[in-house]
DNA sequence: CATTTCTACTGTATCGTTACAGATTGCGCT
DNA sequence: AGCGCAATCTGTAACGATACAGTAGAAATG
């Protein structure tokens, strides 16, 4: 019992050592597998035990030692959040980051970050985590109706959230704003200000919820009366084409008197394009976006704001992903935020 | 050699298990050891076998077991982000994160983010990176010119990279903006535009960058001429009070007819304040900003900006914490970048 | 021919953890 | 006394990779 142990900082008492369940083992006269299990509060192992146990692992400050864990058992600890790196101008991402992270900071789980280009293939990052088996659970964004990554992490059991939905009779956890109140009440406040001809800057079509904010808008010009004025550009594309383009509906002799926009970077563009054309808002027309960061309102007061809360959205989706992994089934694991009007929606 | 060995998918050849070194032994009949070292392109090992052993790792789809590397090696692969939470608010450090991961996507590395609030102890998460062994090497932003991390990080011996100066006799890799010469440029626009009367929006003081600032600003007021009218908020401060704090000096008796501003959030504050006041830019008086996201220009084309290039840092950082760990020395690895008027600077 | 030297390869132990199959003890019951 | 049984605890063998200390065979040396 005393030939070639070794027992942590029991050797050189002078270099603290990591300690391991050894060292508790050593330290409590136990086997490291009483150790383990008594860590685990596992049934066979006595009160008093598991008690003194744990006092000498928190006075040790004992830390399970994750590459162990993850080669005897497969679990990582480790949430994937897959970025596409070009959605990204104004923090969207970052606030999503620290809302997972608010959540995973209580576990001992890590996040770990993987962007990509969209421009590349898309199921790239997802196949990579899934054939290393790197993470035990994945946050996807940007979801198509019928998304080739939710198919294939659902059919390969590797627990996920979205941030959006999917539309195919896939079943799976999933955070979303919704879209379709907010067009549908977006152009009711524009109505009660008696505006009447309006536009659409709209997400790129392949997303989940360009549908749900043109079904939105398109029962809302039909609820309260009034008329869409198209615009031949979406909610992706570069600032300065969104801003063109809007000039130039602008100057038209049929230019909308309000305008719905579905992402605060580019309700920037858009306003610039108002602004170029000559036309001001809240005297020509009116203007509501949605944002994910509040700085609309500090550039012009006068655009109706709507605040979709990202951060939340990243807390939703991580407590969602751990819950999958424990088991919950996905359909208790869905949820919607609903806008909400600053000043009760005046 | 047929007892109770297990060969990966020769076990079970429908259900393909992830290939191991054990695999690759197998199938070139070759032992474990020589197939490790055949890999890593180990002297001992006879040039052929290196390349049948090569051919079937690829022809697998191999990728080393990072539980089983970690173990043994203590070898992370990890490059751990330590993000201040409150510092963000316009997406700065998406691009940071967007920056390192473009780096760090040619490597076996990952990117862990660890979050925290500088509210609570900075030292923390940056300890429990130390204690746990968690990374390979570390990012830290908003350095103090005696900054306890990188004190603690250079005393354990672990390999980092600051955004930010320090300046206390400490060498080790950074990369930083050059605010000095940044803060020096922009009064000389100012005063080029005929603007005498000065006023700074300052980081916080503790913050390294918040000296080189000063000392660029002063510098530049006596060069070219100028005086400072005190500021009394930092670009830390809340948007409101910001807006509210220049709000009161722009309708003061000795309102500045210039401003300098040194982040880009702040500046839509700024220019909250100024409008507040019934001023407006180009008119009563110039602000000269810098930004990280080209977003002010859209807001207000008057607001001269200087790009501050966070992804840039992202990559410089990343590369530098890699060769800090390859052994490269600290003082091979500082870099500053410097600002870059658009158009020439006109 | 015996011995050294070199090349190319291999077995074993180990990192920290946990699953699994025991082992030990005391106690009640017949 | 013998047996079964529950309550506790433990040793061993993995997980996948690598460091280390070999070994086998061929070639060079004296």
């Amino acid at each position: 019992m005393e030939n070639k142990e070794n027992f942590g900082q029991a050797a050189s008492p002078a270099a603290r050592e990591r300690p391991t369940l050894k060292t508790i083992a050593f330290m409590t006269g136990l086997g490291v597998t009483t150790v383990s299990r008594a860590l685990k509060d596992a049934p066979d192992i006595g009160a008093e035990t598991k008690e003194r146990v744990r006092m000498v692992a928190r006075q040790l400050g004992y830390q399970p030692n994750r590459a162990g864990v993850r080669l005897r058992t497969g679990k990582t600890n480790v949430i994937a959040l897959v970025l596409s790196i070009d959605e990204e101008i104004m923090g969207f991402s970052s606030q999503m980051v620290f809302g997972i992270s608010e959540v995973l900071s209580g576990t001992p789980y890590h996040i770990v970050v993987t962007p990509h280009s969209h421009s590349k293939d898309p199921m790239l990052p997802v196949r990579y985590i899934l054939d290393t088996g790197s993470a035990d659970g994945v946050i996807i964004s940007r979801i198509e109706p019928d998304d080739p990554r939710v198919r294939l992490l659902t059919e390969r059991g590797m627990p996920f959230a979205t941030h959006g939905r999917t539309d195919a009779g896939l079943t799976h956890p999933f955070h979303d704003f919704n879209n379709e109140a907010f067009a549908h009440q977006a152009v009711e406040r524009l109505v009660k200000r008696g505006r009447r001809r309006i536009a659409l800057l709209q997400p790129p079509s392949k997303l989940t919820y360009y549908a749900h904010i043109r079904i939105g808008f398109q029962t809302g010009l039909h609820d309260y009366g009034a008329e869409e004025v198209p615009l031949r550009v979406n909610s992706d594309a570069p600032l300065a084409d969104i801003r063109d383009v809007v000039e130039v509906m602008m100057r038209s002799p049929n230019a909308p008197d309000g305008i719905v926009c579905s992402a605060g970077s580019a309700a920037i563009a858009v306003n610039a394009g108002i602004e170029a054309a000559g036309k001001a808002l809240g005297r020509d027309l009116d203007m509501v976006s949605k944002q994910s960061v509040p700085i609309l309102n500090w550039i012009r007061p006068e655009i109706i704001t709507v605040q979709e809360d990202v951060r939340q959205a990243g807390r939703e989706m991580a407590k969602a992903v751990i819950a999958r992994i424990d088991g919950v089934e996905p359909e208790l694991l869905q949820s919607i935020s609903q806008p909400i009007w600053p000043e009760g929606g005046r």
